[in-house]
DNA sequence: TTGAATATAATTGTATCCAATTTGTCAATA
DNA sequence: TATTGACAAATTGGATACAATTATATTCAA
C-alpha cells in the first residue's frame, strides 16, 4: 500500500528548491468528495450572485458573511479568494470584496471567448450525442419553457446558463467545461449590468433549436446556431463603450 | 463618499440574501498593483514547478514552505489554494498539497483545449501584428535559440512556454490569455511526466516559423502551423493510455 | 519473523487574536 | 461657512494557538 505508482522510471531527481524535495510520493487517488464547508460557502455566494440576488458592486463583508453562514471569517475569506480568482468577485486591498462589475471591454471579451469555445463544444456534442443526453437537454429546455411561462426571471436566467453548461459538460473536456463555467458566471454579471430593460436575456426559443440540431447530429448547423445565439444575446445588451468605467484619474489629468 | 454610482437607474433591488445587501457601492478603480506577499509566494512556487524544480507528486508541506519564505502558514495556504484552483497543485484533505500529476486523459484534454484556442489566438495576432510586437517575438525566439545552444533544458522549457504566452497576451483578450496561462502550466507538468527521454519538448524551430507567418500577416498559415506545432509536441510524448492512473478500486472489484 | 494494535508524533484544518489600513466624524481655523 | 486636520470606529490582513486527522513507530502476540 501507498507506493502506488513508482514506475521506477528513474525520474531525474531535481536539485532542491530551498530544501524541499524528498518524498516524491504519488498523489493517491483522490479521496472521497466530502464537500468541505468552504466549498459550500463558495457555492452559496456564487449561486446568490448568479441568481442576481447580489448585484455587481455589492460589498461582501467578511464578518457579515461569517455570521450568516455560522462559521469563522477564515472560511469566508477562502471562499472569497476563490471567487476572486474566478473574477466573479473583485478584491481591493484593505477595502474588502465586492461583486465584480465587468467593464464593457471585459464583457466583450467574455462573449468573444464564448464565440470561440462554444461552437466547437456543441459541434462535438452534436457529433456524438447519445439518446440519453438528448433527452436530458430536452428536459432542461422544458424546464426553461416552464420558467418562462411563469415569468420567473431569476430562474430563467439561471436555467439559461445551465443549458450552456450542460452542453459544455457533455463535450467531454473537463478543462473546457470548467472554463465555460467561469465564462457563464461572468456572462451572468454582464447581463445584469448591461441588460436592456425589457429584452429577455436568452431570446426566443433558440435553446430548443440548438437541441434540434444536436439531435439531428448536424454539427455544422449546431455550431452556426450557437454563434447566432451568442450574437443575439450580446446584441441584446447595451454595451456602449461610453459606460465603460475604469477611468484612470491620473491619465485624465495629465 | 459612499453613494458613488447610484445611476438612479431604478435597479430592481433584490431581496436580501441572508441579511446582506445595502451598500451598493461601486468598486473603485483598482488600486495600485502593490504585489502582495501571497502573490510572490504563489509565483515562486509556480515558477519552481514550471522550471521542473518541483516534479509532479512532490509534497508541498505548509510549514516547510512557510519557513523557506519566511512567512506564516497563512500565506502559504493561500498560495497553495490558488495553485489548486489552477489544477497545478492537488489538495488532499488532511494530507496536504502535492504538485499535480495530470493523467493521460487530462493531458489529452489540455492539448485538445490548446488546439481549439491557440490557432484562433495566433490568427488574430497575425492579422494585427505591429512591428514592435513582431520584434518582441523575434527577440524571444533568439533567447530560445541561445538557451537551446547552451542545452539549458530548464530554461528551454520555460522560454518555450513563454513564447506561447506572449502570443496569447498579444491577442488582446485577457480572459483567454489567462486560460492559456493555466493551460501552459499544465502542459509543463504533462511534459515532465510523459516526455520521451530524448525528444526536445518543443521540436525544431517551429517557433521561428510561427513568427514568420505572423510577420507575413498570413493568418491561415499561422493557424495551420500552430496546429501542426501542437500536434508535434503532443506526439513527442508517451501518452499511452495504459499508464493512465486513476484506477477506480470500486469499479475493479464489482 | 511477521502481523496487528496501540501510542506517539507530525501535519493539516479552523478559530481567535492582534496589527495595519482605511473611512467617517468632529472640531478647529481661516 | 467652508475646508483642513486630527481622532475614532470599523474592517481587513496576517500570525499564532488550538483541535482534528493522519502517518509513523513501538510493542505485543502469534
Amino acid at each position: 500500500m501507498e507506493h502506488a505508482r513508482d514506475t521506477s522510471k528513474s525520474r531525474p531527481i531535481p536539485e532542491a528548491a530551498g530544501d524541499l524535495r524528498h518524498r516524491i510520493e504519488a498523489p493517491p487517488a483522490r479521496a472521497g468528495k466530502a464537500t468541505r464547508s468552504v466549498d459550500v460557502i463558495f457555492q452559496r455566494i456564487l449561486d446568490a450572485i448568479l441568481e442576481h440576488r447580489l448585484p455587481p458592486g455589492t460589498k461582501l463583508g467578511e464578518e457579515r458573511l461569517a455570521a450568516i453562514f455560522g462559521v469563522s471569517r477564515t472560511q469566508v475569506r477562502q471562499a472569497l479568494a476563490r471567487l476572486t480568482h474566478d473574477r466573479i468577485v473583485t478584491l481591493i486591498a484593505n477595502r474588502g470584496a465586492f461583486v465584480s462589475s465587468p467593464t464593457v471591454t471585459e464583457a466583450r471579451e467574455v462573449f468573444d471567448a464564448r464565440r470561440l469555445i462554444e461552437p466547437d463544444l456543441i459541434r462535438r456534442v452534436a457529433k456524438a450525442a447519445a439518446p440519453a443526453q438528448i433527452r436530458k437537454l430536452r428536459e432542461h429546455v422544458a424546464l426553461e419553457s416552464e420558467a418562462r411561462a411563469g415569468n420567473d426571471k431569476r430562474t430563467i436566467i439561471r436555467l439559461s446558463g445551465d443549458f450552456h453548461q450542460i452542453i459544455a459538460d457533455l463535450a467531454g473536456n473537463t478543462f473546457l467545461a470548467r472554463t465555460m463555467r467561469e465564462l457563464e458566471s461572468l456572462t451572468c454579471l454582464v447581463i445584469i449590468l448591461y441588460d436592456a430593460p425589457n429584452v429577455p436575456s436568452c431570446p426566443f426559443d433558440e435553446h430548443s433549436a440548438l437541441t434540434d440540431a444536436i439531435e439531428a447530429h448536424d454539427a455544422d448547423r449546431a455550431a452556426a446556431l450557437m454563434i447566432e445565439h451568442l450574437d443575439h444575446v450580446e446584441h441584446s445588451l447595451q454595451l456602449t463603450p461610453a459606460q465603460d468605467s475604469e477611468i484612470d484619474l491620473e491619465s485624465v489629468f495629465s
